[in-house]
RNA sequence: GGGCGAAUAACUCAGCUGGGAGAGUGCAACCCUUACAAGGUUGAAGUCACAGGUUCGAGCCCUGUUUCGCCCA
């Protein structure tokens, strides 16, 4: 292809697809079972099957591609599995809200019907999110893609469910749990969302029986209640035996307001003396709290809201049937009547809503299944304290441990229908319970027939808790398994750190015998351009679609990685975005230029014997920065990666290194110096790709595809640590003496840029230097600083030059910069301005007089020299030298143009 | 109420086991120089939230205060 064919601007649309094909199509994602190459693996957090694609998403795979892309590079066997979660409920829901539309009910289905009309579902729209991840480049082996609901992934639950049951850790019990009236099912407690709402605090007397005494505080108890609808189920009051206000407390019981029953007064240091009353009504169906407390002091439990969230029978006549809230308003409209209302204030409390559809969530008295995690969560917690698997930023182990060491008993049952149903029978004639694997024929204890499974399914998180191995093949001892369990990293938000990270590090112990991964990174939560959370209510919902539309996908990740610093969110705006895209158009310009230079010259081998200090300095510097990215990567700190890749190419690359290498890829007259030149800008250009490929695979892939010296692709080729003779060219020595001049440079065009001078104008520079190292240096690349400087003569004064010239004239009319032990003049003569130039020069030493006098306050301390390291002080003094000598060449050049003044 | 984190240039953020503050964007001036105006060159800009302490030395460590965010109850 020619130069001539490329746009002049990179344009991702169409390109990104191509290649996307293109990398499928050659299985380059593939991984293998077994091989000879180390394995590196990472399995997807599986997206909910009725997800799309949000900038969380974004992230996280962006994260993991550059992570697998970047092992690929190495050589590694890279396994990256793919796959969704059921998502019971959520799918349940969807499929349910489809069905409503054509005036059906699951119910009028029935339990195969509805199941068939998921499956169906998903078929034709579930994993619409799996193309998504692929607009985004994400490489992973999709041939491999699991859903928990696969017929090995379902396997698997049973085998769990039925081995925790015959040792005890799941059992089935009488327990408050979390109730959605909405979903009519149970919910874990950490599927609750806790919001602050405007509620009344309720004052409600609870008189005494039989007391015609009419003082008022005296007949009866005034407790404090948010929820008086659940009055109903009180079957106690409780208050703290060490409150002083009840201390002349003799009555042993209340009278229920609104009903006819008697309750017992108990007491319990439990209650809180500083909220309402001190009194508290006790209701060990409807409240977690009042459930222990009901335990523990054997209190009834009346039930009395049912699973629609509807009044029981036990409210009483006037109540039953009526909505929760509604008989809240009745409640308190019949005790007021009744003169029991003592007040009402307004109270901020915390409500939980169901996660899924927000509604408000009814702790209540239910017969569920539940998982006994305490024993799981010890291991769980030794995995992470003895470093088998390191969480990373480390600052979240906290976190996971302060969880941890509170964990309560997880429910796993729930009330629906989509997911992986109990393997759990009730034998009808005995009433054993059976739990298999495989489906049971006959009762195990009297041989009945008549077995009846259980309704219930367990929880998507139940079966996402195995992912790690499940989807490996687990019962079976797989190759899989054996070569990638267990995987190098998982990569998630903080916000399934318990939901999900915690438990697959339960279940991995329990049935690998080994962590499910070394490393688990923490990435951050993306948020809007002001820090709010990204909400569709706020309407500041960003669609990672649109950005890849808007500027490709390249741009997209770059962005992601480049703000990607640990332990801090990701701002998000399309602005951002935008200025990544010009990086990706930058590096594309760059490899039109380059392509202009190789596409018709041979392929050249790099003459070590021929290079010059400039290319010398940019091989050193493509092999740092290939360390830096490296370390970057595998580190976790992508931002910095992406930093010291951007830096390089930007500045390093294209601003100096190209530039200075234009003349000698021009010069038509020096074959050899051409042909050098062409092969350091192939095999820099070449270098850049692969470093940049993680992070902008399409792009680079493209630009690949194009260049003349290079075969294949980009995905197949050697990041270029592992290539020992562009290592080897790290040369600090040329990095200094390169940085001095560029340094020297700079002084001259800030020269030009102050004083007004036109950039066409050529001017005539002489060079002063008393270090005869400098010396040899300029003299080596006279030329570079000649062109990049636009200058016209450049002359390096010999010693005993220097004192001829300081008499000179030319000398006089000026503009001097000193650059370590070197001084430039710039010969303005007739140009010269010399008030400007005296301003320019008061202020330069201005600078260093105020850096000179923190550097001597530290030489003249003495503790300073006692007791800081020798390496610190040898530094401080050397940085004074250079201070002094530039201090005074600065004033001797001050004091000329001041007498030129006059 | 308990826990975690943040505060650095106009904005967004880096800043390693303490050695004397950086980048990108934006801003200002100049420039269509044979890859790129989605560009180049140059420049201005900070009491590192506040108050103490440790140290020869603090953006960094310790204590307290203020403001903001998140998680849990």
């Amino acid at each position: 292809m020619s130069s001539d064919s490329l746009e002049k601007g990179y344009n991702p649309a169409g390109i990104e697809k191509k290649w996307y094909e293109f990398w499928e199509r050659e299985g380059f994602f593939e991984a293998y079972d077994k091989s000879d190459r180390p394995p590196y693996s990472i399995v997807i957090p599986p997206p909910n099957v009725t997800g799309v694609l949000h900038m969380g998403h974004a992230l996280n795979i962006t994260i993991q591609d550059i992570m697998c892309r970047y092992h690929r590079l190495n050589g590694d066997n890279v396994l990256w599995m793919p796959g969704t979660d059921h998502a019971g409920i959520a799918t349940q829901n969807v499929v349910e809200r489809n069905l409503a539309e054509k005036g059906l009910t699951r119910d009028q289905l029935g339990r195969e019907n509805f199941i068939e009309e998921v499956w169906k579902w998903r078929e034709k729209s579930g994993g619409a999110i799996i193309n998504q991840l692929k607009r985004l480049g994400a490489s992973c082996d999709w041939d491999r893609e699991r859903f928990t609901m696969d017929k090995g992934l379902s396997d698997a639950v049973r085998r769990v469910f039925v081995r925790l049951y015959k040792e005890n850790l799941i059992y089935q019990g009488q327990y408050i749990i979390n109730w959605c009236p909405r979903c009519k099912t149970a919910i874990a407690d950490l599927e609750v969302d806790y919001e602050d709402q405007d509620s009344f605090l309720y004052y409600i007397r609870y008189p005494f029986e039989n007391n015609k005494n009419s003082k008022k505080n005296k007949n009866g108890l005034v407790v404090a209640t948010t929820r008086p609808e659940t009055m109903f189920g009180d079957t106690a009051v409780a208050i703290n035996p060490e409150d002083d206000r009840y201390a002349d407390l003799k009555k042993k019981t209340v009278k229920l307001p609104l009903t006819d029953r008697v309750i017992p007064i108990i007491k319990d240091k439990y209650v809180d003396t500083e909220f309402g009353t001190g009194a508290l009504k006790v209701t060990p169906a409807h409240d977690v709290n009042d459930f222990n407390l009901g335990e523990k002091h054997g209190l009834e439990r009346i039930k009395v809201i049912d699973d629609d969230g509807i009044m029981t029978e036990q409210a009483g006549e006037k109540f039953k049937g009526l909505d929760r809230f509604k008989c809240r308003d009745a409640a308190v409209a019949a005790l007021q009547e009744q003169g029991l209302l003592v007040k009402k204030e307004p109270l901020k409390n915390s409500v939980g809503h169901c996660y899924r559809c927000k509604t408000v969530v009814e702790p209540s008295l239910s017969k569920q299944w539940f998982v006994k995690v305490a024993p799981l969560a010890e291991q769980a917690m030794n995995a992470v304290k003895d470093g088998r698997t390191r969480i990373i930023p480390e600052t979240w182990s906290k976190t996971y441990f302060e969880w941890m060491n509170n964990i309560r008993d997880w429910c796993i049952s729930r009330q629906i229908w989509w997911g992986h149903r109990i393997p759990v029978w009730k034998c009808a004639a005995c009433g054993e319970l059976v739990v298999e694997e495989i489906d049971p024929e006959k009762c195990t204890s009297c041989g009945s027939t008549e077995l009846v499974q259980e309704t219930d399914v367990l929880d998507t998180w139940f079966s996402s808790a195995l992912w790690p191995f499940s989807t490996m093949g687990w019962p079976d001892k797989t190759e899989l398994l054996k070569t990638f369990y267990p995987t190098n990293a998982l990569v998630t938000g903080f916000d399934i750190l318990f939901f999900w990270v915690a438990r697959m590090m339960m279940m991995g112990i329990f049935f690998m015998d080994e962590v499910p991964f070394k490393d688990v990174y923490i990435h951050a939560l993306v948020r809007d351009e002001k820090g709010k959370k990204m909400s569709k209510s706020k309407g500041n919902v960003i669609d990672p679609l649109k950005v890849i539309d808007n500027y490709g996908a390249d741009a997209f990740r770059f962005t992601l990685a480049a703000f990607a610093a640990q332990g801090r969110d990701v701002k998000m705006s399309e602005d951002r975005v935008e200025g990544y895209r010009h990086f990706v158009n930058k590096l594309w310009n760059a490899a039109r230029f380059a392509l202009m230079h190789l596409e018709e010259g041979k392929v050249c081998e790099i003459d070590q014997n021929n290079l010059t200090t400039v290319e010398k300095w940019i091989l050193s510097r493509t092999a740092a920065t290939a360390e830096a990215v490296k370390s970057g990567i595998e580190n976790y700190k992508f931002n910095e990666a992406a930093g010291s890749v951007y830096q390089f190419v930007w500045h390093e690359f294209c601003d100096w290194y190209l530039e200075a290498e234009k003349p000698a890829l021009y010069d038509k007259n020096n074959t050899a110096r051409q042909d050098t030149a062409k092969a350091v800008l192939a095999a820099v250009l070449k270098n850049i790709l692969i470093m940049l490929h993680p992070f902008m695979p399409f792009v680079t892939e493209e630009i690949w595809d194009i260049l003349p010296m290079v075969q294949g692709s980009v995905m197949k080729a050697v990041f270029p640590c592992k290539d020992q003779t562009l290592m080897k060219m790290r040369d600090p020595e040329t990095e200094n003496n390169i940085n001095f001049i560029f340094e020297l440079i700079s002084g001259i065009r800030n020269i030009r840029s102050e004083m007004n001078i036109q950039p066409s104008m050529k001017l005539n520079v002489k060079m002063e230097s008393s270090d005869p190292l400098e010396k040899t240096c300029i003299e080596k690349n006279s030329a570079m600083i000649q062109n990049l400087a636009n200058l016209g003569d450049i002359d390096c004064l010999d010693q005993s030059e220097i004192a001829a010239f300081h008499g000179d004239d030319a000398s006089a009319s000026s503009a001097t910069a000193v650059v370590n032990s070197t001084t430039i003049h710039v010969s303005l003569k007739g140009v010269i301005d010399f008030e400007k130039e005296e301003s320019r020069l008061t202020r330069e030493i201005e600078k260093i007089t105020k850096e000179l006098l923190s550097v001597s306050k530290r030489l003249n301390n003495e503790s300073f020299l006692d007791k800081a390291p020798e390496a610190v002080v040898a530094k401080v003094k050397a940085k004074q030298e250079m201070l002094e000598i530039k201090n005074d060449k600065l004033k001797d050049n001050l004091n000329r143009i001041r007498g030129m003044k006059k």
